[in-house]
DNA sequence: AAGTGGTCTAGACCACTAC
DNA sequence: TAGTGGTCTAGACCACTTA
């Protein structure tokens, strides 16, 4: 398998990139699996190292693959809650990161909403697996999440299934139906709390929340995930994602 | 000038582009001014090109150069507000991204409160200008920002300067004062409208806020700026920063 | 035509990990 | 010791911009 068909663009590195991504999603390597060495890659793709590199490297990046000095380069997995804050930002005031306890409130199946489905990137209709966390930070609840996934995509996803997982839901994700959440698209509004949302943050009703609205994705851009969160932000913040992009062991941190 | 001083670290690449930074930090290239050629920067520090290459991949990256095939390298500054959705995250619910028409309020000469100082890094009742906007989309005012900068970095501000600026804000402080914003942090909060902001926005007091404070920052991760924005999200969204990490060229669109 | 960045090569040597 | 990724070199050739 070499690539010579530069048709378009024409940048080897670019095809040996989407060769890769195709592989991913194609499950040839699985979470936390080593993919082939830089030399073996080389030859598969009839390119040289400094190619493929550059290839991997844009995929490191986007947090898709993690190279090990002396070990291999690997696919990137939802392990240990190490990416966890990648993806839940919401802080202490005083900015300490803290895991929440969830607590699972409700699953139901049901039938996409015109604007779910168009997010979801279904049919309007299609059958999804709706279901609902509280999430807790220092033993108060400070967030409901609403969450809706394609059926086809989670087919056989239970409440118990769902209660029992011992991560976090991404976690899951990865491990029960190989979907790997590589990024999120996330839109905030300030709303007013209903009597629902109210009696489960324990707030009174008509006091200001923060609605989240997010999109999850995994290998090229596929949405698999739409949730909406209320965030009591009394005592908490919601990080927005930074635009500083110096990398942190670029300043002496490691 | 070589670079051989590889003690710590013994990256050449690194050391070449803090090398860059401190040059750039140092105004030796204003914002828009090319810097010279790879092939100058390789004899200039005695290293090869390639790796003068890997260290402006790092600054294009983190949007503090800005490459153009077969023109050069240039310093990169905010221009025809090329950049500016990069800071301004408000739009409307349907996504589209409008320019707001900014209006200022207020300017004064004040004294840093310890909250304040501690986030720009200066000492607690230094002497700071204060000024507020208004910025209206499609006629209508949606946001109020607060903004706080310190005096001895932006000596000479005037009412009428801030009025009579013929760009964006972040173009201003670049072109007058030579301080170039390369990212910012924020943090999200939803309140309730007071009197004074429910009069400004045009809703009634008690109305639901998105409040945004922000801390800008310039090479090296210097605090220029502190801001506490004001959004009524009733037809505008705040678009979170995306973890979306894969580039837009790489799904077809220039 | 001359100069620039963009891609790609075919190595070398080093640092790290596992056995 | 063998194999991996990490850094670096010294070019080649291409695409693009300006003059």
């Amino acid at each position: 398998m070499t690539i010579d068909n530069l048709g378009i663009g024409g940048k080897r590195y670019k095809e040996a990139k989407h060769a890769l991504l195709a592989a991913l999603a194609a499950q040839e390597w699985k979470g936390g699996e080593a993919i082939p060495s830089e030399r073996r890659l080389a030859e598969r793709f009839g390119i040289s190292i400094g190619t493929v590199r550059k290839a991997i490297d844009e995929l490191v990046a986007e947090n898709i693959l993690v190279r090990h000095q002396g070990l291999g380069t690997f696919v990137a997995h939802h392990q240990r809650d190490r990416h966890f804050f990648r993806f839940f930002r919401v802080v202490g005031v005083g900015g300490d990161k803290r895991y929440p306890t969830v607590e699972l409130l409700s699953f139901e199946q049901a039938k996409a909403s015109a604007s779910v489905a168009r997010l979801l990137g279904i049919e309007a209709n299609a059958t999804v697996y709706q279901f609902s966390n509280s999430l807790a930070l220092e033993g108060e609840v400070v967030m409901i999440d609403r969450i809706i996934v394609a059926e086809p995509r989670f087919r056989g996803l239970t409440e118990d299934a769902l209660r029992e997982r011992p991560s976090t839901l991404y976690n899951f994700y990865q491990d029960v139906f190989h979907v790997y959440v590589t990024g999120i698209e996330e839109r905030l509004r300030a709303t007013i709390a209903d009597h629902t949302l109210a009696a489960l943050l324990d707030v009174s009703a008509g006091a200001p929340l923060l609605e989240i609205q997010r999109v999850a994705y995994s290998y090229q851009q596929v949405p698999v995930e739409v949730r909406i969160s209320s965030v009591n932000t009394a005592k908490h913040e919601y990080l927005g994602a930074s635009t500083l992009t110096t990398p942190s062991y670029d300043r002496g941190v490691p």
